[in-house]
DNA sequence: ACAAAAGTGTTTTCTCTACACCCATGA
DNA sequence: TCATGGGTGTAGAGAAAACACTTTTGT
């Protein structure tokens, strides 16, 4: 087979950012790193591009792989490419971060796998440049998410209003006034109402919703701007 | 030295899609391969990553090289890591655009070194997957000028506000409203008003501006918003 | 009946859009 | 003086923010 003479090659990883939410707070899956140098110290999910592979398809058989989930959210970010972010040889990785619904998926991840959930305030210490990875793809989540309505990915297929509020306050690290969040959200046409409530956390109830995915798949783009208020 | 055991390692590279305004149009920067296969077609600015530099620096180092310039707006957006994108090997590419002021450097490109200013929408046939590459930059650029003032890096050190009108334009493929144009890039207070006035294409001449450069790293982040207008 | 969460209405404020208008100047 | 592009002013529509208010239901 021809090469290109005299380049070098290097070998290519890919890692995710693996974010969920319970209810309450957002939080981030990381497993035990099962081969050296730093086995067994927290690690985001990653593995080696294979031969046959895109990269694309390389972090969802990672995904897969290391938790059972498929068709999951992934949106790649951002390379780290500095030449000494791994001890052992070069490896550049290519980031991607990852949206779950982490209710559908936490009971078959701990069993099978050795993945955890972390709430992203109170993560171990991670290895090599991964804690960076975290830092970044919360500022891209942040960022993509205050403007397209990802958010979605990171609950049940039935969710209620006060339920996408704390998400969305989440996300933000601020408080929304409920009003104005209904009535914007509403307004977007992306809910669909159903007839079932939610009694768990209040006597009322509050409504589910589901995805109106039709909407949801042709207004990706779409601006929301659910932010700015209370205080 | 240790290595992973048994990982492929490949050839990667970084491709920068150099964008120009010229006063008229949006341009794209070409160079002719110098390299098999697909010698002497037109590329993109690229070329391999070396062992000591990171994906960063190869992009600045390979930008530097082709056309002489330095110091240039250069931002990572998308990797490219299909298998089979490069016939000879497998090569992954780390993309980047990069935004210049092409009156400062046209001369000097077009003396020194074969690379070429084409208008976006007149650009000859690139080699691999470049077209592609060329594409999504471009929707990458709408997108982030929409919400951040990166064009500024187009533009000449002074430039008037019809100028940078007719810019905001030609990358969002429509018409503004001079009226609301003006009032909005002026309240964001990152332009700062000259003396001077440019006489070359009105009688009455139009107020040359500077960048307000403190408010310009400072205000990196904010949203501009400049759209929607007239009809 | 009352506490507590869900959800609605309403006022005030601000921003955006459209478009009319004025300005400066060379031919 | 008039044509041309540069630049400002402003009324009306619409959206955002703040917050008061109503609804529902378990205890």
């Amino acid at each position: 087979m021809i090469e290109y003479s005299n380049q070098t090659h290097y070998l290519v990883a890919v890692d995710c950012i693996v974010f969920g939410f319970d209810g309450e707070r957002l939080k981030l899956l990381l497993v035990k790193r099962g081969l050296e140098p730093e086995i067994d110290k927290w690690s985001l999910i990653g593995g080696f591009v294979s031969a046959g592979e895109s990269t694309d398809e390389a972090a969802a058989r990672v995904l897969k792989k290391n938790t059972g989930l498929d068709g999951i959210y992934l949106e790649q970010f951002q390379v780290y490419g500095k030449p000494d972010r791994d001890p052992i040889e070069r490896v550049l990785s290519v980031a991607y971060f990852a949206l779950i619904d982490i209710h559908k998926y936490s009971a078959q991840i701990n069993a099978d796998y050795h993945a955890e959930w972390f709430p992203i305030n109170e993560k171990p210490a991670l290895i090599f440049d991964h804690e960076t990875m975290v830092t970044d793809a919360w500022k891209k989540l942040r960022y993509k998410a205050a403007l397209h309505p990802i958010l979605f990915e990171l609950l049940p297929k039935k969710f209620t209003l006060p339920q996408l509020q704390v998400l969305f306050e989440e996300v933000n690290d601020m408080k929304i006034d409920t009003g104005n969040f209904n009535r914007k959200i509403k307004s977007t046409g992306l809910l669909i109402k159903l007839e079932e409530k939610d009694k768990s956390s209040s006597k009322k109830g509050a409504f589910y919703f589901k995805l109106n995915q039709k909407r949801y798949q042709s207004d990706f783009h779409l601006v929301l701007n659910v932010f700015r208020s209370s205080k």
